[in-house]
RNA sequence: GGUCUCGUGGCCGAGUGGCUAGGCAGAGCUCUGCAAAAGCUUCUACAGCAGUUCGAAUCUGCUCGAGACCUCCA
């Protein structure tokens, strides 16, 4: 079999293409990180995660990553035209917080839910605030390119003329004039000349708390120019990925590309990488829809919506059991399905590390064939534009193979040495590595297991003694501390904390 | 209104012309002191209509339905 090459879906050609990095060797890799201003909720695991899996599977590959995730800290408008108020500086002064104390809390607990999920730590995390003055100098040259104007101590870039030079629309496949003709009416909007035309900086009114000086007078930065300035720092003019949610498509990224190409003469970068979002009976999730459930609620379950507790790891499985450009609906039964579908493969991928090669051959070649088949797969499916929902699909149709080698229904030497190894190492490398799942039902602590052994001990006395009702008050007692015993065939015992 | 995407069995979801997706739930059987787990077997699909084709969930058209973006958004 031919090695696979990683293949890409690239919303800039909207075409699947073969990832070829402009270093060899290394990749760089943008993606729009939170804004801080608020809890992250269900909707924001899946970028995140998503690229996180992007970025362990570059890493597999031997690609060296520079992977850049800003904090958005410096806020936008809440309503562009009206007073320009500043996200951040009005929930502060709601809750009677310093902006930055807000900010940090909020970056905190975003933190920590990244860190729940094991998604690996970005190789940078710049943030908005931290890079004021690259945005101003890179505004500078936008102006000084005539791509610019200056009203009343704002800049904004000039949407028309650019677009008579360059493809503007080309990434989120608009086409200007709808844009002229769609684009809501919004009040004060005299100071743009063209409605379509986006701010670089703004001034910044009396009451706005967070403001930087600049060459056109105190104001705060536009929303796009955080992320051209910053991954221009880091990446260079012209890098590799840039990923973020589909949402972010139109105007976001669109603006960068109009920015960069500007100042850098390049659009940023080659592929852009979009995942979908996660819907909530159909409909995305979302503040203004007002259908969003906290992280910390997920992890809980404390939510009208949800009928349990989510652990992180459900949460990561869930999102990857579908394709990252597919929408992903939420749901009860999904997730619990997703629950327990983990915890089998889990379970399997234990027995798997304790199976012992037989002796000689394999002796079933047409077994061994079809599992060295499966396995190869798992490289051509995530070469395929990560397709991590057919990974998954073979490693479940190989779990009744490997518990059939555990209980006897299938003989330990069925499989070659060679082959019960390269399962051990593809089981490995995906779940672990790739996928980024752990263990969350291991106990943590030494005594506890220590406990639970010795009691197993006297049940197994007593179950010799044929003294059901001691063996089966062990068993239950436990069962409601969450410690669940299984008598294996072979007289063993194994136990999984819930 | 403009642009675009999607509609798969009870639930979540793979899948771009012919071959079983997979998971969860349900049913039966085997194993087991019992239980759990596991193994084996099994039931529900491709929104509708028409067309292209030897053959379509997969291509084309229409109808119905849902959603995304056009404003902050992962």
């Amino acid at each position: 079999m031919s090695p696979s090459v990683l293949k890409v879906f690239n919303s800039y050609t909207r075409k699947k293409e073969e990832f070829i990095p402009i270093t060899p060797g290394h990749v760089g890799m943008y993606v729009c990180g939170p804004t801080v201003s608020g809890e992250s909720h269900l909707g924001h695991a899946r970028p995140f995660i998503t690229f996180d899996f992007i970025y362990r599977y570059l890493l597999h590959l031997g690609y060296k990553v520079r992977y850049v995730r800003n904090i958005t800290d410096a806020g936008h408008f809440e309503e562009e035209g009206r007073e320009a108020e500043d996200k951040i500086a009005k929930k502060a002064v709601l809750e009677k917080l310093e902006p930055m104390e807000l900010v940090q809390k909020y970056t905190n607990l975003f933190h920590w839910a990244m860190h729940q999920f094991n998604n690996l730590d970005p190789s940078i995390e710049p943030t908005a605030t931290g890079h004021i003055v690259e945005q101003i100098v890179m505004i500078e040259k936008i102006i000084a390119e005539g791509y610019a104007y200056v009203v009343n101590g704002s800049v904004y870039f000039d949407v028309k003329k650019y677009a008579a030079h360059y493809p503007y629309g080309k990434l989120s496949g608009r086409i200007l004039d709808d844009l002229l003709e769609t684009t809501r009416d919004l009040d004060g909007q005299d100071e743009k000349h063209n409605r379509q035309d986006f701010a670089l900086w703004k001034a910044a009114p009396e009451e706005h708390i967070m403001r930087w000086k600049s060459p056109w007078g105190e104001g705060f930065p536009g929303w796009h120019i955080e992320c051209s300035a910053m991954s221009t720092k880091y990446l260079g003019e012209e890098f590799d990925i840039h990923g973020g949610g589909m949402d972010l498509q139109f105007p976001h990224h669109e603006s960068e590309i109009a920015q960069s190409t500007i100042c850098n003469k390049h659009v940023p970068a080659r592929y852009w990488l979009h995942n979908n979002m996660i819907t909530l009976n159909g409909k995305k999730m979302g503040k203004s829809y007002g259908n969003q459930i906290m992280l910390t609620q997920m992890f809980s379950g404390d939510h009208p919506l949800l009928q349990q507790a989510y652990s992180p790891m459900t949460i990561r499985f869930f999102i990857l059991q579908t394709h990252y450009r597919s929408t992903l609906d939420f749901g009860n039964e999904a997730l619990q399905g997703a629950e327990k579908g983990l915890k089998r493969l889990w379970e399997a991928y234990d027995v798997l590390k304790k199976l012992e090669p037989g002796p000689g051959a394999a002796a079933d070649a047409g077994l061994d064939t079809r599992v060295n088949k499966l396995l190869l797969e798992f490289d051509e499916f995530m070469n395929d534009d990560f397709n991590t929902a057919k990974v998954l699909a073979n490693m479940f149709e190989l779990t009744p193979v490997i518990n059939s080698i555990r209980s006897g229904h299938i003989a330990p030497g069925a499989l070659s040495a060679a082959t019960l190894q390269t399962l051990k190492t593809y089981f490995y490398n995906y779940l672990e590595k790739i996928f980024g799942l752990k263990d969350e039902s291991a106990a943590d602590d030494n005594k506890l297991t220590g406990v639970v052994d010795l009691l197993i001990e006297i049940r197994k006395d007593a179950r010799k003694r044929k003294d059901y009702a001691t063996s089966d008050k062990i068993r239950n007692q436990l069962q409601q501390l969450g410690i669940v015993l299984k008598d294996e065939k072979d007289g063993g015992v194994s136990y999984t904390f819930a």
